[in-house]
DNA sequence: CTGTTAGCGCATTCAC
DNA sequence: GTGAATGCGCTAACAG
């Protein structure tokens, strides 16, 4: 058997009779017996706003101290039927939109007490299957998930899971529960006009390859829908790489617009990612930006502030998605505490076009 | 009381007796009592190992199938003693170096079952602690932290958990358990060499204030150092913003560095993303890299690669650390199950200049 | 203000 | 191949 974070008490010797579990661990009990109370007492002493007597607690907190003893969460969620956990996933940690995300989330999560289950499905609904399964397992208090497109299993999980669920960075047809996003295919329109309304006709879009990006794939929409009512032509589509789009892809992409569209004179990247890389390799053929071809990226990354000329972009407050999705959460799991039935809601994030340098 | 994640039985009406719990939640016993055996028989049946007869087994998980059901880990951590979890600790997540090597981690721990509770320190030493105490409570198996400065109260902590722990990403003096990492004095010093022998002879530092992020300034040491040994002047050290140090602070810094000392031939730069802030400050000046001043990073992020001109930057492999790290963290918690004794080991990191155009 | 009792849902151990 | 008893460490509920 294995032994789990024994607890050892630092430079001190228990006396006889004050005996720890049989792993060794440091326990309720062990605090309790040193201190002379039941482990009740020790367990109210560690919550503020329970009864015990000053002396008692203070007695019973100088020996946590000294013990280094850390209540075991285990057992608590046994007894409380609450596990304290909240389950998040997104496409991908190594992205600063969904890394925002997180952390606004985390802000809200983290003051509710409630530790998050962080999962990166890697832009991969089998893999986010399987995350939710084992998360599932952990009794999360809420799931929050990034976009509304998921695998049937998933689905049928998190039905018969009976949790909250908050989706996020879109506004899925059909929710799972609340939603906290805004339109990926009026984003892609919104860029085309303002190409447009800036005297661009002829203009491209450059996105992945793959279809796990549903996101990526609904900008892309977007960008069709645009071209046809504002009856430009909306054939001018590459696709690249696979997601995650990312600036390796630019080099490549670039090339095969112009080879396909020379006449290109403004290009939508289903990122900033994919649009600095696509820039970087412009600047390195020569091509004036955006004398010849303007660029336009999504999601305001950092280095679309910084790089030079500065990317056109379009914003959303991702950290607020974060923290609107927590908060979702915290009514819904609140809600189901008091028995109460709540209707899911929707809310919509602004986004917004940033006119900026390349476009 | 409130009741985390009950698992409704989809589309299925329980036969009378066959209940679930006070709280509604389908539990090993509903699935149980639905296929007319023990629980234990349903545990079995669960794990592939476990003798069940073919018929039982197939019955038992068509019914899970069926209701949806998800064993809940809480009383397996319980009766087993082992959490399933392991800790790890970055100072950002939106830091794609470290998202790199929580990636690493991620791939080793999956595949040997393990969850891990993901916390961001924000590069605060006492959030740091107030995460380790929290996912303490959860009794992590081992726990990974990046640097090897910690609070005295992160110490004590985790000196009584007795919990096995991998400092990554440094090499510290007095390692608390396993380390992976490099001596980022030494990529400091080695990218100084660099630039001197490319000839460059005025050599400047740019780096943040805090001293939250010791990797930082222990690069910055290892610029004083090489300047000391190659005898050129080591004072153009410029400290910006707060740390994480980032491109926003390109700017500022560059105008710092140029007023006090308008000479400077290369500027060594804490990171890649304040090396691009710099660069592109640059370009917007007119400033010629690396004809006037060449431009050196560190991290080897994706913009350094291709943005226009290449940076010239340090490459470290971060999922590697990541990967070294969990294997590290699983030899220990092998050991620990075995009681066996292990010396905790110290895994070295190659880090390599890669020289681009910037430098 | 404090103690006692009971139970959370699973795996381990031992019978059968 | 299967079942029954037991216990993990904590907290809710109630008794004192």
């Amino acid at each position: 058997m294995r032994i789990v974070a024994r607890q050892k008490v630092a430079g001190l010797k228990l006396e006889p009779g004050v005996s720890t579990t049989s792993a060794g661990a440091v326990t309720m009990q062990t605090v309790a017996r040193m201190a002379g109370v039941s482990a009740m007492t020790v367990s109210r002493a560690l919550k503020s706003d329970a009864s015990v007597s000053e002396e008692t607690r203070d007695r019973i907190l100088e020996i946590v101290r000294r013990v280094g003893y850390v209540p075991d969460a285990t057992p608590r969620v046994f007894a409380t039927r609450r596990s304290g956990f909240v389950a998040a996933l997104v496409p991908s940690l190594n992205n600063s939109n969904f890394a925002d995300t997180v952390h606004g989330m985390s802000e809200i999560f983290d003051s509710a007490g409630l530790q998050m289950l962080l999962g990166d499905t890697e832009y991969s609904l089998s893999r986010e299957e399987d995350l939710i399964r084992a998360f599932l397992q952990r009794r999360p208090e809420a799931i929050v998930l990034t976009g509304g497109a998921h695998s049937e299993g998933a689905r049928k999980l998190l039905m018969s899971a009976d949790v909250p669920i908050v989706e996020t960075w879109d506004l899925p047809k059909e929710p799972l529960g609340d939603v906290v996003g805004f339109s990926n295919e009026e984003a892609g329109a919104a860029i085309v006009r303002y190409l447009y309304e800036r005297g661009r006709r002829r203009i491209g879009f450059i996105g992945g390859k793959t279809s796990f990006d549903t996101r990526g794939t609904q900008r892309r929409a977007g960008f069709k829908k645009a071209t046809r009512a504002l009856r430009i032509p909306g054939d001018r589509v590459v696709l690249a790489g696979k997601s995650p789009v990312s600036m390796t892809q630019g080099p490549e992409a670039l090339e095969a617009m112009l080879e396909r569209w020379p006449d290109v004179d403004a290009i939508v990247c289903v990122s900033d990612l994919s649009a600095f890389g696509v820039l970087a390799e412009c600047q390195r053929r020569g091509i004036d930006v955006p004398g010849r071809i303007a660029i336009a990226g999504f999601g305001d990354f950092e280095v679309a502030r910084w790089c030079c000329p500065r990317l056109t972009t379009v914003r959303v407050d991702c950290e607020e998605i974060g923290r609107a999705a927590a908060e979702a959460a915290l009514a819904a799991i609140d809600a189901r505490g008091r028995n109460q039935v709540r209707r899911p809601e929707v809310k919509r994030i602004a986004f917004e076009v940033v006119a900026r340098e390349t476009a």
